[in-house]
DNA sequence: ATGGTAGGTACCCTA
């Protein structure tokens, strides 16, 4: 089962690339953040007709919304408030498997971004993003348990490692790679043994980048990337994992989203 | 140190 996960930064406009990317990466299932759209104008038809009859979307106007795409039903479908706002951030699905006699359940999360200044005395969306931060990690430790099969996995809009930021030094103080941040982030990791999938794979010297700012002339040549993009499975999942893949040429090419897509290749 | 670009919406917000 190959599992993809993309901050599609609106899937209206974005229609065109999600085709080729369902077509090039043939996933069992699409999870998206960012689609910037009420429910009601969602492309449901035409994502049924690239084979993923069966969706699972939270969305609304102008900001934030999420979803997740699959050829195959959902045994329960969940939409999950957080810090008491309705924005559309983090929705779940449970998903058969063969493997587990159980289903296995896939959380979709979209972090806040958090604004620009790292004090959440002074920026009150940096505050939200640590609250956020805080409330997941509680929430999976009171309601979840650590040994069975979950993935949680989106645009947590931290990048926790040195080698998850094109300069580690340099981003220190910059929302998105500040200590108190990825500590936050770090405890919610520890709340179910969470293990990361992609590092997994990619060793933790080796720079690693799932987005790079619309705010660069030639993104490749600048390469100031940063590793905001997850996918985590709890332990039981991880002698089923088999591959990852980071599409990065999608960052190419005409009207790209900042954001590229994440896969794992998981036997359920 | 600054400002750079993108998307959605409504003349500015968020990223």
């Amino acid at each position: 089962m190959r599992i993809l996960t993309w901050n599609i930064n609106s899937v209206r406009l974005r229609m065109p690339l999600l085709k080729k990317i369902a077509r090039k990466h043939a996933p069992d299932i699409i999870c998206l953040q960012e689609t910037k759209t009420p429910d009601e104008f969602f492309p449901l038809k035409e994502i049924a007709g690239l084979g993923y009859e069966h969706a699972h979307i939270h969305g609304m106007k102008s900001y934030n919304g999420v979803a997740i795409l699959s050829r195959a039903p959902f045994a329960t479908k969940e939409i999950h408030r957080r810090v008491g706002k309705e924005d559309c951030r983090h929705i779940a699905a449970q998903i058969q498997s063969k493997k587990f006699k159980k289903p296995v359940e896939l959380h979709c999360l979209y972090v806040p971004a958090g604004g620009d200044v790292p004090d959440p005395k002074q920026n009150d969306k940096f505050d939200h993003k640590l609250k956020f931060v805080d409330e997941m990690a509680r929430w999976f430790r009171e309601n979840r348990a650590a040994d069975a099969p979950l993935i949680a996995l989106g645009d947590f809009n931290i990048a926790p490692l040195e080698n998850d930021v094109w300069s580690h030094k340099q981003l220190l103080d910059v929302v998105s790679h500040t200590p108190i941040e990825v500590e936050k982030l770090g405890k919610m990791y520890g709340s179910l043994g969470w293990q990361d999938a992609v590092r997994h794979f990619v060793p933790e010297n080796e720079k690693c980048y799932t987005w790079w700012s619309y705010r660069n002339r030639d993104w490749k040549k600048s390469n100031r990337g940063r590793r905001l993009d997850h996918i985590w499975l709890t332990k039981p999942l991880m002698p089923h994992l088999k591959a990852h893949k980071i599409d990065a040429g999608a960052r190419d090419g005409k009207q790209p989203s900042d954001h590229v897509p994440v896969m794992v290749d998981i036997d359920l």
